[in-house]
DNA sequence: AATAGCGGCAACCGCATCGAT
DNA sequence: TATCGATGCGGTTGCCGCTAT
């Protein structure tokens, strides 16, 4: 049986106070990120570590890019989803100053919206195929869909099929990226621009071993 | 002016993954 | 190889502020 990651009773929750931020600060720049688990005593937080990680990884990291986000951005993390699937770190690890936290705060809350309003399933990027629904092109019903910053088609090349919803059914995306990875993709157009292709999903994937790896 | 409804965001929770032993 | 502990990740929750009624 696994020891809870803290002593629930003595930790506080909720939202963090000033002072606490200013702890959590103080002690990371002095001692540098890592040993969540033994941070909190030490910067004498009453806190548990997984909280402190959070909260400086999605809020009082001094590297972050806060405020709206930019079409472009927008535009990536849509063409990152359709290749990904909720894989938000993966997709946060391509938009510098942006935290996994906020791109899926920002997907739930606008895109996935935004997406509907085009007539297209955010689940998996293709037209929504209602009988009953215009569509704007018709005659490609399901046939390709158009980015909405960039008006640059991406391919419905029907290879790719996000989740409906992650983890267990994030296999269907893992597989569809996993083939990407060993280049069994035959007919997908991954010209996605702002550079996102199969190298650019290879990256994705070399750098987040690489960050495992590397020390802290 | 009061309040119900809604949306956005910060934070929590539980599971997965990875490295060490 | 199996097990354990630490960390990472994604889903979900709950609070807060704004807007409509």
């Amino acid at each position: 049986m696994r020891k809870p990651c803290c002593d629930k009773q003595d930790t506080n929750k909720g939202a963090w106070s000033k002072q606490e931020d200013e702890k959590l600060i103080n002690y990371i720049r002095i001692h540098g990120e890592g040993c969540w688990r033994t941070l909190p005593q030490a910067a004498g937080l009453l806190r548990c570590g997984k909280s402190c990680r959070l909260r400086w990884i999605n809020y009082l990291r001094p590297d972050l890019k806060r405020g709206n986000f930019t079409e472009d951005e927008e535009d990536l993390i849509i063409k990152l989803h359709a290749l990904l699937g909720n894989r938000w770190s993966l997709i946060a690890g391509r938009l510098p100053g942006r935290t996994d936290n906020e791109v899926k705060n920002y997907w739930n809350s606008h895109l996935r919206r935004k997406l509907i309003n085009m007539g297209i399933d955010p689940n998996n990027h293709r037209l929504i195929t209602h009988n009953h629904l215009p569509r704007p092109h018709d005659s490609n019903s399901g046939a390709s869909i158009i980015s909405p910053a960039s008006k640059v088609p991406v391919t419905d090349n029907t290879n790719i099929h996000p989740p409906e919803k992650s983890r267990g059914d994030n296999d269907q995306v893992s597989d569809a990226a996993s083939s990407l990875e060993d280049h069994k993709l035959p007919d997908l157009n991954l010209d996605l621009t702002i550079s996102v292709s199969a190298s650019t999903v290879d990256k994705v994937e070399d750098d987040r071993r690489k960050s495992r790896n590397s020390p802290k």
